[in-house]
DNA sequence: TCGCCCAGAATATGATCAAAAATTGGACTG
DNA sequence: CAGTCCAATTTTTGATCATATTCTGGGCGA
């Protein structure tokens, strides 16, 4: 069986290099942080070894490491489910987020370079028309991809990390909240945040994304109190 | 098929009613936290089926749960290791302690009963024994202790969940430095604490939490550069 | 030194066993 | 007589294992 195999031959097939278990992981994981999966909503291994059409190891784990992050929760009697958020765990995540997210974005500031800048002003844009059109999901993702890209420049693996957790927790509550109240009630401090990219100025930009966690957080409390 | 099958034939099991995976993770993510496997030391799945007699499918998932608490660490090619902790890790791992583990403290404050006060006060009365005796086994797993009850006792479990992650992050090296230097080096802050949570003062318990993670990572600090 | 091949480890599958939830049947009570 | 609650059965689902398959890395030969 010594096929050549020119490694080059891969024209069609995305990178489906990835294991399994890793691509079952990525969508699960999109899945829940914008929230396809609602809160509450119980997950089965065999729904979901059906519903992805995959094996059932690879399914089995992507669901643990999912709940190592938060997004799943393994409620005892080994069910598994999309966690719903408390009113009591907003507190927690503001606090987290703002301690994190604005050092991040500090350390962002000074090692970006310019073209990054312009990156993220595109998919601010994109997300502008994303919010004009109602799109909520295309505004979830963009949303995520504009603060992600930006800590991305932060050189903090660790901090990152945190954070993305954090997200895994408000993920799928912002998108019920967006379905109720729609998008048009964020006021949008990314054009902030820009302007002291631009600028070099840390203060600026962390106050920005500073008040951005707090707009977002407090727009899930809402949500969240409404329906309680 | 009616077995009469009588479950009573379990003798010599221990009376372990959790999931396989789930005593594998618990022993492996004790063993990475007090630093029974070294830095850098690489982790073979089927290593560990003969090292804890079980099988392939609760050791696999046991180390993707670790992997994602950053316990362990994916090196690409299949390969799985202890992360080492790189220099550039302990400003990340100072910052986040420090927002974090003070903020749970001083919840802490307002909410530990005083009976919990007392069991602290033995863990550390303890822990100062394991320091005279040289038992640095015995120190990491009482620190921790101490540590973990006063987070308990924050109610925030959202926060609690990203300090244990970043705890395994530095176990691993804590007890390289405290094999190298030895316990005596670390001035007891946890005395603080106690003073502090007895007159129920959240900023005195704050600041004694902050010295303690600032004492604790500049050891870990001059660990790694001194074999760097 | 470079390329090929092979040993060994990791990935993935399906089968099997055990446990828990859902359902149904029956008995008891108002 | 009807409604409700309890219990046993059924069925769905999770946990584990044995095994086949794939891939990586190192050794061997040219």
């Amino acid at each position: 069986m010594n096929v050549p195999n020119p490694p080059s031959i891969a024209p069609p097939e995305t990178a489906s290099k990835l294991p399994a278990h890793e691509q079952v992981y990525q969508r699960l994981r999109a899945q829940i942080l914008f929230g396809e999966l609602a809160p509450g909503q119980a997950v089965t291994i065999q729904g979901l070894v059906e519903a992805l059409d995959s094996g059932m190891t690879p399914v089995r784990e992507a669901i643990r490491r999912l709940i190592s992050d938060g997004a799943l929760m393994f409620q005892g009697n080994r069910r598994v489910s999309v966690p719903e958020l408390r009113v009591e765990d907003i507190d927690e995540l503001v606090y987290a987020r703002k301690s994190i997210e604005c050092e991040l974005v500090r350390r962002a500031t000074t090692r970006i370079p310019d073209a990054e800048i312009d990156r993220l002003e595109q998919l601010d844009l994109a997300l502008d028309k994303a919010i004009a059109g109602g799109d909520i999901a295309g505004y979830l993702v963009l949303n995520y991809q504009f603060h992600h890209l930006l800590h991305a420049h932060a050189d903090a693996p660790i901090l990152v990390d945190l954070v993305d957790r954090l997200w895994l927790r408000f993920g799928p509550s912002l998108r019920v909240v967006c379905g109720r109240f729609g998008t048009h009630s964020f006021p949008d401090r990314h054009k902030d945040i820009l302007e002291g990219l631009r600028k070099k100025d840390a203060d600026l930009v962390a106050l920005a994304a500073e008040r951005d966690v707090l707009q977002g957080m407090e727009q899930v409390r809402a949500g969240l109190t409404s329906t309680d």
